[in-house]
RNA sequence: UGGGGUGUAGCCAAGUGGUAAAGGCACGGGACUUUGACUCCCGCAUUCGCAGGUUCAAGUCCUGCCAUCCCAGCCA
């Protein structure tokens, strides 16, 4: 179908990793890394330390693009300072958490350009650890195991404006924490009958310091301990101690966690672990038109109202790279953001942006109609066929060239044809001269239409010396429009995206969310087509169908029998027409 | 009548007492153009949530106020 000798290299560039980026200097700079340099300073706490990060998921759903800004941070910051961060799955909720995500979520970091090394733990990998803690808690009279039911701990905790009440078990013996405590573990009690707390200050205005849980029964097979265990440690607990585990310097997280800092710290005190990490906060990222909380998300995939997790329309990592979203784009977007605690939204209009900057410098150029109209050029011989070798990309002689035939019968956009345009308007209409991209010049004679007045066919001449697309002397050709050889062209499918919700702030919008999708958020183009080129090309960053926009091939339903295109996000467009 | 944060342009965001309040996105205008793309130029906060105060000098320091976000899981 194609030639054979055409210059195929439409992958030509490969992605540049996260550390290139760093050696090509990019001058990052915010209050995170101010912390940091305090910290590594002569008579720092981190003085003459590797810096060490980590980013800790649940795996109990998958990445999107909130995730992606804590990974640049937690992976790029480690790089900046030439340190390392770990990878770990934060599983202490048996409940929760399922094995099925783990690779789904390792997968997905890679993909974003990031490593791990060999680095990869689970917080239950320290459980035998984290018990000899809580021991050491009741050792030290800093923790008791507590009889009150879910129901009279809420009670008496208070509320935000009222201090709580010390638990009747607050005072119970050293040695009786120690052996109910034993026993806990030992699974002579069932779930919900005591608890381990720490034991801190009821009166506290820091609800999490009003002697918080530490450990609960629950007789449930963790995906990875199996029934070894039937107490698990709560997360105010466990996070400290698995960062000062594995000697993580800086333990970066979201701003919901500020008010946890003081337990953080508590329990690095109170425990003797083998490191002190400093926990700093940094806002979540938000976009607009979109949600980002992974009960929501889980709700879209549910109730059927996107194509699974992955759909084009998800701020999921698996749903953007379906989309087309390329790893360097969205790091770019994340840093472009900068760091800071003003809880934001940013405009999706920026994450386009992102991805158009990067798209339009690698990916190649080829043609595509999505809704055409047949256009004949009346003084070009039925059965002629040329052929005409275009650029894959108009500003990189080294991105190589492919070949596309012409024939009397073309199709072209059905927008780029009006019998009647307004002023400024450059495409078709009769009496004008317009450029069929790497083709020729033609002249628009007319169309022909069907009884209903709808436009059937477009007519034009062709100029003669104008082959390659060269103005006639004298004459500029304003306009210039693709096209397809009805002869060759390929019929494809095309999917058009727009935000998923129809209003910008859909978490902050009372109304059930249901109301708020928006009716067009896909669109399927089924009478599209493109060059034959696509059917070999396989570029893997997709291509710019020339004044349309950048489309991928969808990653579950394109075969080269049949050929279906993502559209990433479309081209700017500053044509406005004047009514 | 609790605790912890945050307020600089439509959206992000620099700014850490001293000549004119970075930069990016968006937006508007122009040049260039075989993509109405890209690229390039120009414009876009007399003012930093508000009100006082300190100072020769305040977005930066002080006082008060206002707005807004998070916290009352045996979730993370």
């Amino acid at each position: 179908m194609t030639s054979t000798s055409q210059d195929n290299r439409a992958n030509l560039y490969p992605e540049i990793t996260p550390k290139e980026e760093v050696e090509t200097g990019n001058e990052i700079s915010h209050f995170i890394l101010d912390f940091i340099d305090e910290d590594l300073a002569p008579g720092g706490r981190s003085e003459g330390m590797r810096i060490h990060t980590r980013f800790p998921p649940e795996p109990n759903g998958y990445l999107h693009i909130g995730h992606a800004k804590a990974i640049v941070i937690d992976f790029g910051t480690a790089e900046l300072y030439d340190g390392l961060c770990n990878l770990r799955m934060d599983d202490t909720n048996p409940e929760k958490e399922d094995e099925s995500y783990v690779e789904a979520i390792k997968q997905d970091i890679h993909w974003l350009g990031y490593d791990w090394g060999d680095r990869f733990y689970y917080a239950s990998d320290y459980f035998e650890e984290m018990y000899g803690y809580a021991e050491e808690l009741i050792e030290k009279g800093l923790a008791f195991v507590c009889e009150q039911t879910p129901d009279e701990i809420r009670d008496t905790r208070g509320t935000l404006t009222t201090p709580g009440t010390n638990s009747p078990w607050r005072d119970r013996p050293i040695e009786e924490n120690m052996d109910l405590f034993r026993r806990m573990r030992a699974g002579e009690f069932p779930d919900g009958q005591y608890t381990l707390r720490a034991k801190i200050d009821m009166t506290s205005g820091n609800m999490n310091m009003r002697d918080p849980v530490i450990y609960r029964i629950a007789h449930k097979e963790h995906h990875r301990t199996g029934n070894t265990w039937c107490i698990y440690p709560m997360y105010d607990f466990a996070h400290p101690l698995e960062d000062a585990i594995e000697h993580i310097t800086h333990s970066l997280c979201s701003l919901e966690f500020e008010d946890h800092r003081p337990l953080y710290d508590w329990f690095i005190e109170n425990c003797s672990v083998p490191s002190k990490p400093r926990q700093i906060e940094f806002a979540r990222l938000n976009i607009n038109y979109t949600v980002m909380s992974k009960r929501k998300l889980r709700a879209l995939v549910e109730e059927g109202l996107v194509d699974g997790w992955d759909d084009p329309r998800l701020p999921t990592l698996r749903g953007l790279r379906r989309r087309g979203y390329t790893p360097r784009a969205i790091r770019d977007f994340c840093e472009r953001n900068g760091v800071s605690k003003v809880p934001s939204v940013v405009d999706v209009k920026f994450l386009e942006y992102c991805l158009r900057e990067d798209l339009n410098k690698r990916a190649p150029r080829a043609m595509g109609v999505l809704d055409p109209v047949r256009l004949t050029i009346t003084n070009y011989p039925e059965g002629k066929k040329e052929t005409f070798v275009v650029d894959n990309h108009p500003n990189d002689p080294d991105a190589g060239s492919h070949e596309i035939t012409f024939s009397r019968h073309l199709l072209i956009e059905r927008d780029d044809f009006m019998e009647d345009p307004p002023p400024k308007y450059h495409r078709l209409y009769p009496g004008n001269l317009v450029r069929l991209r790497g083709a020729c010049i033609v002249r628009c004679t007319g169309c022909k239409k069907d009884a209903d007045g709808n436009v059937k066919e477009v007519l034009a001449e062709y100029i003669t010396g104008t082959r390659g697309g060269t103005s006639p002397p004298g004459e500029k050709v304003r306009g210039t429009i693709h096209w397809l050889d009805e002869e060759t062209a390929v019929p494809c499918e095309i999917r058009l995206y727009d935000h998923l919700f129809a209003v910008e702030d859909p978490d902050g919008d009372p109304r059930d969310y249901h109301e708020l999708l928006n009716p067009n958020s896909l669109t399927v183009l089924t009478d599209a087509y493109v060059e034959p080129w696509l059917v070999t090309a396989h570029s893997k960053i997709g291509y710019q169908f020339m004044r349309q926009g950048y489309f991928i091939e969808d990653n579950h339903d394109s075969s080269e029998e049949h050929l279906v295109f993502n559209r990433s996000v479309s081209l700017r467009d500053s044509y406005k027409p004047d009514m």
